[in-house]
DNA sequence: TAGATTGTTAATCGATTAACAATC
DNA sequence: TAGATTGTTAATCGATTAACAATC
């Protein structure tokens, strides 16, 4: 059990169902509420209890047989765990109706996203402003995050919305300023270094388990 | 083995994994490539071929030793197989920039997605234009659906695109119109009667997997 | 105390991978 | 024919669930 380069092996399931906990926990800490049991957890998503209690495991915290656990306890150690008590200074690329979304929502203030700007390849949206961050040119993504280097902020994350073309091209540019960390939704598998963290969204992913299963129930009948 | 009920069950991530191959598939069409083999998708995709002949085992297609798969046949049998060779009749609600996003993106053409309208509570949207779809009162969805019957289209999918809090109201209406499926964007898991079948895009369940391994990699140095 | 709940070890289940025979 | 590739059975790996002791 080294001090540092021990890499725990993480169940991905798990770290993926935290942040319906943590949506849950807050919920919660607004009623009031002071400790809420896995059993409780469990039964409003229904799961069993003992998935829930393995899950909350991994952060760390620990909880009081016959009580549970205590609720800003465990919301903070969620948070912690996730990195979402830290801001992350991201990059947003390509500002079409995805990025235009993503730039809008607000609840990713609320795990310690930052999105410090926004850029694309259109000059008829250059210096347009959404939700107060302004849409700069592609090309300037370098000395923009130069700039922010000055001030201290270190651009962490890429965001990456452009169209499949475009996408590898852009987590190269995103790559080349330092980002640790890629988030695609552009339909195409990045090609990234190994130092990079990558995450895909896959909408098709999920829109081919919704069709299959509908044209089996479909057959079945 | 009975002629109709007999429900195999598929493994999710093999379904899930389709769309990647027939994407991969329509491109080697596109080049006039004939054949192809799983040792060629799988290096394109960094897997063991093992996976992708049991992934494409699933839709029933068959290759050719030595040969490999006959690329049209393929691309035949993966999009029946998950129900893309016919047309959904779609109704999206919530036209905020993720709606809007959904609403504009081409790809679900090819995916046999046809939104047939759109719905907001907001007034000011009413009636406003978007990629070919007016935007209509929540009320209307029912005397909507019924219009469409009579020209023979069923609605068979819903799209829900609202915030988390109007979820729940929006889904059941959207079943009460008969829909088969639901389509969640929000971030709440939605009661649903068991033969609707649903499926959520979790957005920050891939966030907390990437800011995670962010972290830890930052702490691992 | 009795009962509810946590934490953990063992059993089960499902998905991935290895191994290899069949085949064009 | 030899070599590449498919299809399938068996082994491994990882996640979920069952069982139960510890504990407030």
């Amino acid at each position: 059990m080294k001090a540092s380069s021990r890499v725990r092996n993480l169940p991905t399931p798990s770290v993926q169902r935290l942040p319906v906990y943590l949506r849950f926990l807050k919920e919660a800490r607004r009623r009031g509420d002071d400790v809420v049991s896995c059993t409780r957890i469990a039964e409003e998503f229904g799961q069993r209890s003992v998935q829930v209690r393995k899950d909350l495991a991994i952060t760390g915290v620990s909880g009081r047989p016959k009580v549970g656990y205590r609720v800003d306890e465990l919301i903070e150690a969620i948070e912690s765990f996730l990195g979402w008590d830290v801001k992350t200074t991201a990059f947003l690329v390509g500002v079409g109706n995805l990025g235009r979304a993503l730039l809008n929502y607000e609840g990713f203030v609320e795990h310690g996203l930052d999105v410090a700007a926004a850029f694309d390849a259109n000059p008829a949206l250059f210096g347009q402003e959404i939700n107060g961050r302004v849409v700069r040119p592609l090309d300037q993504i370098a000395s923009t995050a130069a700039r922010l280097r000055e001030e201290g902020r270190i651009v962490e994350m890429g965001i990456v919305t452009v169209p499949a073309r475009a996408a590898q091209p852009v987590a190269d540019k995103l790559v080349g300023i330092g980002v640790r960390a890629i988030w695609n939704y552009a339909p195409v598998r990045l090609d990234l270094p190994n130092d990079v963290v990558y995450e895909e969204v896959k909408l098709s992913a999920s829109f081919a388990v919704l069709t299959n299963r509908l044209r089996r129930r479909d057959a079945d009948e």
